[in-house]
This record gives structure tokens, sequence and C-alpha cells, in this order.
DNA sequence: ATTAACTGTAATTAAACTTATTACAGTTAT
DNA sequence: ATAACTGTAATAAGTTTAATTACAGTTAAT
């Protein structure tokens, strides 16, 4: 996760938990965000499938919240987009002469898995709408 | 941290842990790890500011454990390594003109700092000896 | 004292990943 | 008909990571 997905799809979040009923461009929230309108829709789509969002096409059109900010949580967000363990990734090293350099990899998996659980069993205690609701 | 600096570490601690009172080659260790002698003998240097390592240098020469295994914990490994936050980077949107955006770095912040520390604590309770102890 | 086998580090290249941009087909309101 | 959108593909540019090359300095053994 050396990457601004979760940065950028809090952001969007936010924004269309500050203004509900309201149908927000593309364009508007990436220049909230300072990025590109592609890279929003695109994250927007990620929404889309998770059934946060829902969207209308044509003049006038834009993204609305289509589930409650405090049914989503951290951990979902994070899920959503995770794609690497918070430890980082591992080296290739299955195939070695070496009997530890066999081995790591198994007892690796399990620490990179306990560390990203820990992080998502934290997350799920918070909620979109708390951190929203930080903001005046 | 999608690199492999955490991994690559720990393999280096743990080869050196399992071969106590002998000086390891950092190309030994490499063939181990299956990765190029210099990024060991990178990450070493690292080991050895931590005061964690002694190297001998010349023919002969290579590398030891400085201090016992349970005293380093993997909360200190990964303090060593770590370059950015575990929930990923945060886009450079402070200098919108909307109020969220000019807001949201700071409440990110402290997201991602509480979110750190999390696993920072967990990783605490962990050490080296304990994941060295699990190879035959 | 010469050689072989190391460390330590800088500089460069190559590969992988991330973000921005261009482009355009399709949709909807006026 | 047109303007303002979504959705997505394709490509380019930028950034990060890992590998490689290179070499000066150290030490052990002959």
């Amino acid at each position: 996760m050396n990457n601004t997905r979760f940065a950028t799809i809090i952001h969007i979040l936010t924004l269309l938990a500050k203004y509900p009923d309201q149908w927000l461009s593309s364009e508007w929230i990436a220049e909230s965000i300072k990025i590109n309108p592609v890279i929003v829709r695109k994250e927007l789509s990620v929404l889309h499938k998770q059934g946060w969002v829902m969207s209308k096409k044509g003049k006038d059109g834009g993204s609305m919240l289509s589930q409650s900010s405090c049914e989503i949580s951290m951990a979902d967000i994070f899920n959503a987009v995770k794609n690497s363990n918070v430890l980082g990734k591992k080296n290739t090293c299955d195939d070695t002469n070496c009997p530890i350099g066999k081995e790591i990899n198994i007892e690796l998996e399990k620490l990179f898995n306990e560390t990203d659980d820990i992080v998502i069993h934290a997350l799920e205690k918070k909620s979109l709408k708390s951190f929203v609701d930080q903001f005046k």
C-alpha cells in the first residue's frame, strides 16, 4: 500500500457524505482532491461495485452515496483498496537450497496475515460517519 | 510499504540467529534469500546502525548477531524499514478551495498515525527469537 | 608482498508500480 | 442539436524498488 488509493476513496466518500442528495461530478470531486478526474471515475467505479454509490449519467449527472455512512467501516474501505500486506512483499526464496529460505515464506505469510488482521479489526471499529462528522 | 525490505531483514536476522558465532558472508545470505548481495549489504548496514549486527571485513569475513534475538522485537524491525504509513500516501489537496480538501489531510494524518501505532503495538509483543524458534 | 575473499558504498540501469493524460463511445437535460 | 456528464481503454509520464556494475579498502593465508 504505497499509493494514494485509500486517501482518495476516503476523500470521495467524505464529499459524497457531506453533500448528500446532490449529484457531484467527477470533475468537481477531482478539483477538491487535486487529482485527475479519470482517477476519480475509476475509484467511483470501485465504490459502485461495493454498492456504496450510485451514479447518474449525462448532463447534470454525477454520483451520490447510496448507503448510510454509518454502515460503511474503514475496514470495508481498506479491504476495497488493499493490494498488498501491511508488512510488504515477500521474496521468492522458496526454491533455494537453504533450509531457512525454503520455509521462511510460510512463517512470513502467517505473520503478514496476522498483522493485516490486526489492522482490519481496528478499522472495523471506525465508521465513515465518525470520520466525516469531524468536518464542520 | 510495498517493498520486500521487512521480509529481507527478517530473513537476514533469522539466518544470523540460526548460525550464531559464525561469520556469514553477504553472498551466502543473498543465495538463501535469492536476492542480490549488494542489497544484503545495504540492509546489513541498517542492522549495523541499529547495533544488532557486527561485521568483519576481509577474507573469511561476514556478519554476526551482536544482540540477543529476544531483545529485538518485530516492532523494532518494522520501525527500521518503515518508509510510509500503513494506509498509504496522502494526496496534496491542502491548497484546494474546497473546505473538505483543505482539512482532510489533518484528519487523515491522525487516522494514519493511529493505524501505524496499532501495528507497532502489536509487533512489540513479538520477538525475533519467537519467530526464529519456529524453524528447527 | 601477493593473492583471494571479503565489506562498504556510490552510481547506474532495469523493472515494476502508480498517476496523469488522451481519446472516445454512450447517456441525459435543455 | 448541443452541452455536460459517465465509463472505460489505451498510452505516457513519473516514482519507487531492485539489480547490477564498479571499485576502494580490509584481512587471512600462503
